[in-house]
DNA sequence: CTGTTAGCGCATTCAC
DNA sequence: GTGAATGCGCTAACAG
C-alpha cells in the first residue's frame, strides 16, 4: 500500500500539485469539474494529507497537550474523557503526559511542550509544585494554557474549577446537621488551590454553626505511610471526633478501615463525607456521602474553551488572554448521600 | 520570546545551518570546539528543535497512538500509565484516542492513523468490533500494531494478554474449593478473546471437578439495563447458584447490590469472585475475591516491545512482524482473596 | 571539518 | 482557472 501524496494525485490526473491542493480545500478559484475529479481520485486512492507537513506550513498543529498527575484516578480519568470527546468532535488530537505528581517531571514536560508540538495545553498542577515559573515560560512561548482543579491562580488564563469553598461548606453543614459536634477535616497539600479553599469552607461552616473549632480539627496527611497510624491515634482517643470530612478521594477509604479495626460503627458513631469520584465507593459503602465533582463536564468545558480560543487566534485575532483575562469557570459539585 | 530555529543559531555564530544541525546531533565530523559553541548558544537561547520538521524529514514521528475503549476503568487507566512511563523514558509521545467501545469510532480513528501521525499503535479492541478489516488496513499502511487484552487473534503481530483461560480456571477452582456446587459465570461480549477464554476456563474447571454443568451456568449480560433484573430473577429462585464468577469488572458490583436487596449474605450463602482492577472494591468489601490483571506491567510490556520493534525498523531492518510472528506475551493474573 | 544544495508534503504567493 | 516557484524547519547527500 504505497502512501499516496498530493504529487501522486497530480501526476495521475495530469494537473499540477497546487491545483490538487486547492481542489481538496474547496478553493473557489477551481472549477467544479476539477474539484470533483480530484476528490474522487483522492477518495479512491485513500489519500490522507500528512498532518505534520500541514502543521509545519501553517504553524498550527491541531494537537493539544494534556498534563495531569495521573489517570488511575476517576476524577482525572473522567476529565480526560470529557476532553477527548470534544477533541474528537473538533478534529483535535490529544497528547497526554503524566507528571505522577512530580514537580521535576512536570517541569521537563512543559519545557518540551514549548517546541511547537502542541497548540495548547490543559493541565492540573502536580501536588508538590510550588514554583510556577515553568508554566510561565510555556505561556510566554505562546502556548495557550488552561487549568482545571489544581489551578495556577496567578495566571490570567482560563481556569476551570468546581466551587471548592462552597462544596466544602455544604459538606460540612451536612455533617453538622447530622449531629456532628466535633468534625475532623483530613486533607492533603494545602498549598494547592482546591484543598486550600475546601479547608476554608470547612472552617467557615464550623464558625457559622458556632462549633468551637480547634487547631487539631484540620489535619494535613501528605504521606501515605502516616495516614493509618495518625487516624488510629485520633480515633481511639476518648474525645475523638464524631465526624470526618475528607478533602480528597485518596483519603476516603482509610477512615473505614481504621473504624472497622477499632470497632467504631459508621455512620452511627462517626459520620463521614468525602470528596470522591469513585463510583464503586458510594455504591458499596452504605454510609458514604460523597462530594462529587462533575469531572466529565469539567473536561468538556476545558476543551471547548481552549479550542475556541485557538480558533480565534488562528483567524489572526488577539490571543484571547486579552479578551477574557482570567476566565474562571466554576461548577457546583453535587453531594450524594447514600 | 521569539522562537529560535537552527538558522537563527547559525546566523548568530556565523556558521552554516547544517553545521549547527550536525553539532546538535554530536556528529563525529564536527570539531569539539564547534559542538561546544553551538550547544552553549542553543542552551542559552533555549533552542528546541521543531518536532514536526524532523518527523517530516525522517519519516519517523516518535509518536504512538493508544486506542482503547475508555480510561475511566482502572484496568485501562493502569495499562496506560505503564505505556506512558515507558514512552517518557524513550522520548516517545502518546496520542490517546477513546473508542467508547464503539466500532464506528474505532474504525474512523484507525483510518485516520494511517496518515503518518504515528509510528505505531497500541490498542485494545472495542467490545462490539467483530470485523477486523480496519485494523488490517492500518497494518498494511505500515503502522506497527500491538494488541493487549482484547486482541485480534488473526494478526501476526505482538499481543499482550494475561492467561485468561488459566486465571478463570483457578478462580473457578477457588469457588469450588470453598464449597460451591452450582457456580454461575456472568460475562460480557463472548466474541471477544479475553471473555471467550475465561469462559472456557470456567467450564473446564467445572468439568474437572465433576460438576454437572448446565447451559444456564453461563450467562452473557451485554446490556446494563438487564443486569439487575436478570440477577434478581436468578438469585431469588429457590435453586439459585451458590457462587458467582464474574468475567469483567463492570459486572462485579451488581451481585452485591442484588444480594443485599434479597437478603442473601455473602460469602456465607453466596461466594463471589470477579475479574477486577478496582482497588477500592477489594478494600471495602470483605468477601470480595478478585482476579487482578497486572495492568501496569501489561502497559509497560506493550510499550517496550513496540519501541523495540520501531527502533529496529528505523535501522533499516525488516519490520519485526517477520521476525517474531505472532508474539504472544502472557502474564499471570493474581488472585487476591480478602 | 564545514558549506551548499536539495527535498520531506503541503499551502501559498505570484504569475499567466 | 491553473501552473510554477517558494518556504515551513530540519537533515542528508554531495562537495570541497
Amino acid at each position: 500500500m504505497a502512501k499516496i501524496d498530493i504529487k501522486g494525485l497530480a501526476r495521475e490526473l495530469n494537473i499540477s500539485a497546487s491545483t490538487v491542493s486547492r481542489a481538496l480545500r474547496d478553493s473557489h478559484e477551481i472549477s467544479k469539474a476539477t474539484i470533483d475529479k480530484v476528490k474522487a481520485l483522492a477518495e479512491k486512492l485513500n489519500y490522507q494529507p500528512h498532518p505534520y507537513a500541514g502543521s509545519l506550513r501553517k504553524n498550527k498543529t491541531k494537537t493539544i497537550g494534556i498534563v495531569v498527575p495521573e489517570v488511575s484516578n476517576n476524577f482525572f480519568a473522567k476529565v480526560f474523557s470529557g476532553i477527548e470527546v470534544v477533541a474528537q468532535e473538533n478534529n483535535y488530537h490529544a497528547l497526554i503526559y503524566l507528571t505522577h505528581d512530580d514537580y521535576d517531571k512536570e517541569k521537563s514536560i512543559l519545557h518540551h511542550l514549548q517546541s511547537g508540538r502542541v497548540d495548547g495545553v490543559i493541565m492540573s498542577i502536580a501536588s508538590n509544585t510550588k514554583d510556577h515559573s515553568h508554566i510561565e515560560e510555556l505561556i510566554q512561548a505562546g502556548i495557550q494554557v488552561i487549568f482545571f482543579d489544581r489551578i495556577g491562580e496567578s495566571f490570567s488564563t482560563t481556569k476551570i474549577t468546581t466551587d471548592d469553598y462552597n462544596s466544602a461548606y455544604k459538606a460540612t453543614v451536612h455533617l453538622i446537621e447530622q449531629g456532628c459536634k466535633k468534625p475532623l477535616h483530613i486533607t492533603r497539600f494545602l498549598h494547592q488551590t482546591n484543598t486550600k479553599y475546601r479547608k476554608k469552607g470547612f472552617i467557615q461552616a464550623c464558625k457559622d454553626y458556632h462549633l468551637p473549632i480547634e487547631d487539631n480539627w484540620v489535619i494535613e496527611l501528605n504521606d501515605d505511610a502516616v495516614v493509618e497510624p495518625t487516624l488510629t491515634n485520633i480515633l481511639k482517643n476518648e474525645y475523638r471526633p464524631d465526624g470526618i470530612f475528607s478533602s480528597v478521594e485518596t483519603l476516603s477509604l482509610y477512615p473505614y478501615k481504621v473504624c472497622k479495626e477499632l470497632g467504631i460503627t459508621m455512620p452511627d458513631q462517626l459520620k463521614f463525607v468525602s470528596f470522591s469520584n469513585m463510583d464503586a465507593a458510594s455504591f458499596l459503602v452504605p454510609a458514604l456521602t460523597t462530594v462529587t465533582q462533575p469531572a466529565f463536564e469539567i473536561g468538556k468545558a476545558a476543551a471547548m474553551v481552549l479550542f475556541q480560543q485557538l480558533e480565534k487566534k488562528k483567524r489572526g485575532m488577539q490571543p484571547l488572554d486579552n479578551v477574557f483575562p482570567s476566565t474562571l469557570i466554576v461548577r457546583e459539585s453535587s453531594i450524594k448521600n447514600k
